[in-house]
DNA sequence: AGCACGCCGACT
DNA sequence: GTCGGCGTGCTC
């Protein structure tokens, strides 16, 4: 570094796969890591600084310099600071684009980094006297004032989020004596002691030993544990210890776990500050939060995947629960994989990492495999429950009345009659996922994909599963004016119809996306299902995750043969998980659960090693396929995909793409061709598959051409992306 | 991506 | 005469 002023390395957030120099001008040298603003075009923008150099390659009368320093010291601690950089290079995103996902986005607009109070609101007994004495047109107050009886007396700034309103509104509720004004903590409330922990059985003892003796240094664990087995109990008494050592820990949770209930478990457990980062915080909650954690205020800090990005001061642990889950990859932007680069940062910051699954992704198991994870297994379930026995029912030549053979009817019959609770799986939701005109065999189609729209007869509407466009069901065909138009196809609203037609005196109900809508309803509806007072459980994949019902001694796989054939190589995997997962459902203390599986191929390869074998010997099956064919996790995979309103500019372009990747030797090319959804939410999409056999060419292959590509003519005429190691080709 | 500049068609 | 359509060029 020269001894006087370096020229600035700056990332600045544009899609540009690069970085821009900076002179320092007259501002504070802002150190590496420090957040700079700097005039870019027209515009201003807040960058990072990443380097200092002596020299630009850029001409000097180019070089301008920036208007600001914001941060007088590095913004993030510097292994997270270099897991940023390798990132941008590992994925092939703009490195501008990587801070600008990563960090809060306050920090993004520039804000300075300091910890700001925050307050809430508490409703008085004047207020709660004067909510009763309201006049008609005081809307506003009685929006307020109502909305603070039903939460407790407090408003926290998360509800005026919620409530549409700005702290100001507030004032003349103070200003009257309803509502008193109040800080809200901000210093550290260190870890003190926890409530009783649970017991644990002689399994849950070995692991949480063998991964207590790597607190402070890194390794990482597989911890292989079906619902049920206690998993986070083992989880809890791991963090404990790591809470005694006054360091901090991680837990990231899919999407769909981030509930509640499973932060209030480590409430009741920790008395410590525990953040959850979910999509309700206002961006200075967000922030507050992100403060604290770097300056070691907070303890646990729980989220979904963008929460790997949260700052800490010492970071003791890092929990990735339910690993396999889709949802740690990003699928739009920068498209990472959060439990990749959790591995990566535990390995940086010395610290532990426990992968979580009963179905752990092959990426995993092949870790494993490699002895770079530690397996460490739960087999027991809850209360000695027994595995459960499963039944392929062959439904060939079968009569089925709505999807539902007679033979499982009368299985989830001798169920029911014993007083136990029976689960009905079907992954797709809505009533029937297409519409056909009886007169001239019309379908309705979306006019923005390539799918049907799926009937939801409760809202009267059809559904684009693939862009969300809703339209009122007609009452006639659009083509020939005809009434009658009948479903075709099953999903659980008419799964739900057919079985309480079924069995008439039994409750049933239905568990997926359009019933949870409602904020408590899935609380609501476990509550009810464990007390008893449900007797068929309906649903797709949502009552397939983590939820253990005690009662539940069957499970019906309703139609699982679309998942059996699908050119998708992760489909058999996927299909694995799933089955795995719900029949999980099914068994209890005192008798095994009988899980029942409708198919028409009931000589599926896939069907029969499943309940021949076990997961694990089913996946190290699937391993050795992917061997075979040559596909990950023993190849790495680039996709890039491109769209626009016609088919023809992606696949100029991937051509393009193609040829400028033909020549290098061990990557392998693939296409372009139309995805396999080609046409969605309106667009013409295609991609571009590449392969390497070993880790890392790919990214050398395709850095040294990527700015030849982004300047090829046809990218302007598309959108395209490059996807590291995708997860769904579509 | 933004945001400019620039050059052609139908409007007050 | 100008308002605005989006083609293409640039950002240290
Ligand atoms: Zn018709
Ligand atoms: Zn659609």
């Amino acid at each position: 570094m020269p001894p006087s002023s370096p020229i600035l390395k700056v990332a600045v957030p544009t899609p540009l796969r690069r970085s821009f120099d900076y002179l320092v001008g007259q501002s504070i040298i802002p150190a590496i890591g420090a957040r700079v603003r700097v005039p870019f075009g027209r515009q201003q923008l807040v960058g990072v600084v990443i380097d200092h150099i002596a020299e630009s390659t850029t001409p000097s009368n180019k070089l301008k310099p920036i208007l600001e320093t914001i941060d007088d010291q590095p913004l993030l601690p510097a292994h997270l600071f270099k897991l940023l950089l390798w990132a941008s290079d590992y994925y092939l995103h703009p490195v501008g684009d990587v801070f600008n996902t990563c960090l809060p986005g306050l920090l993004n607009k520039g804000e300075p980094a300091i910890l700001e109070p925050e307050y809430y609101w508490q409703l008085t007994e004047e207020g709660e006297q004067a909510f009763s004495n309201l006049g008609k047109n005081a809307v506003k107050q009685h929006k307020i004032l109502n909305w603070a009886l039903q939460h407790q007396g407090v408003i926290s700034p998360e509800h005026l989020n919620q409530l549409e309103l700005i702290p100001s509104e507030l004032k003349p509720l103070t200003e009257k004596g309803w509502l008193i004004k109040k800080q809200i903590e901000l210093s550290a409330k260190p870890y003190t002691q926890s409530n009783q922990p649970l017991a644990l059985n002689p399994e849950q003892h070995d692991a949480v030993s063998a991964m207590q003796q790597s607190i402070g240094q890194f390794h990482g664990f597989l911890l292989d544990g079906v619902t049920g087995s206690g998993k986070t109990e083992v989880y809890l008494q791991l963090i404990e210890q790591v809470l005694i050592k006054k360091q901090q820990v991680l837990v990231l949770v899919p999407e769909i776990g981030l509930t509640p209930q499973t932060v209030q478990r480590f409430q009741r457990r920790f008395n410590c500050d525990i953040a959850m980062l979910h999509s309700g915080l206002t961006d200075r909650q967000r922030l507050n939060i992100w403060l604290k954690a770097k300056q070691g205020l907070t303890s646990i800090v729980i989220g979904t995947r963008s929460a790997l990005f949260t700052p800490f001061s010492d970071l003791g642990l890092i929990v990735v629960d339910e690993e396999h889950d889709v949802s740690y990859k990003q699928q739009d932007g920068f498209r990472y994989s959060a439990r990749d680069l959790a591995i990566l940062r535990a390995r940086d910051e010395q610290a532990p990492i426990v992968l979580g699954s009963a179905t752990p992704s092959m990426e995993s198991v092949h870790n494993v495999n490699q002895g770079k994870l530690t397996h460490l297994t739960l087999r027991k379930r809850a209360a000695d429950a027994k595995p459960p026995h499963i039944k392929v029912l062959d439904i060939r030549q079968r009569h089925l009345e709505n999807g539902l053979s007679q033979a499982l009817l009368d299985n989830m019959k001798r169920h029911l009659e014993n007083g136990n609770q029976c689960l009905v799986f079907l992954n797709r939701r809505g009533f029937a996922p297409s519409l056909m005109c009886h007169g001239c065999g019309w379908i309705a189609d979306c006019q923005r994909c390539d799918k049907h729209m799926t009937l939801h007869l409760q809202q009267k509407r059809l559904h684009c599963h693939h862009c969300d466009k809703q339209v009122f069901m007609p009452k006639k065909c659009p083509e020939c004016g005809e009434p009658e138009l009948f479903p075709i196809g099953l999903g659980t609203e008419r799964l739900e119809q057919a079985l309480i037609k079924a069995f008439p005196n039994k409750t049933v109900v239905r568990i997926d996306r359009d019933s949870t809508r409602r904020k408590q309803a899935m609380q609501d509806y476990v509550t009810a299902i464990k007390n008893n007072e449900v007797d068929i459980l309906v649903g797709t994949q949502m009552l397939a995750k983590g939820h253990h019902f005690p009662n539940l001694t069957m499970v019906a796989v309703v139609d699982i043969d679309g998942c059996l054939f699908s050119a998708d190589f992760r489909a058999t995997e996927r299909t694995a998980q799933l089955l795995t997962q719900v029949a999980g459902r099914a068994g209890r203390a005192d008798k095994p659960g009988e899980v029942v599986i409708q198919t028409h191929h009931p000589e599926h390869p896939l069907l029969l090693n499943l309940f021949t074998q076990d997961y694990q010997s089913l996946s190290q099956q699937i391993l050795s396929e992917r061997q075979a064919g040559q596909l990950p996790p023993y190849t790495s995979m680039a996709l890039f995909r491109a769209e626009a309103s016609t088919l023809q500019y992606p696949m100029e372009f991937l051509n393009e793409v193609s040829k400028q990747l033909g020549q290098v030797p061990g990557l392998d090319c693939f296409g372009p061709f139309p995805a396999p959804m080609a046409k969605r939410a309106g667009k013409m999409r295609a991609q571009l598959l590449c392969q390497a056999e070993q880790r890392g060419l790919i990214q050398r292959a395709i850095k040294p051409v990527i700015s030849i590509i982004e300047q090829l003519p046809s990218a302007r005429k598309v959108r395209w992306s490059i996807d590291i190691d995708p997860q769904d080709p579509f």
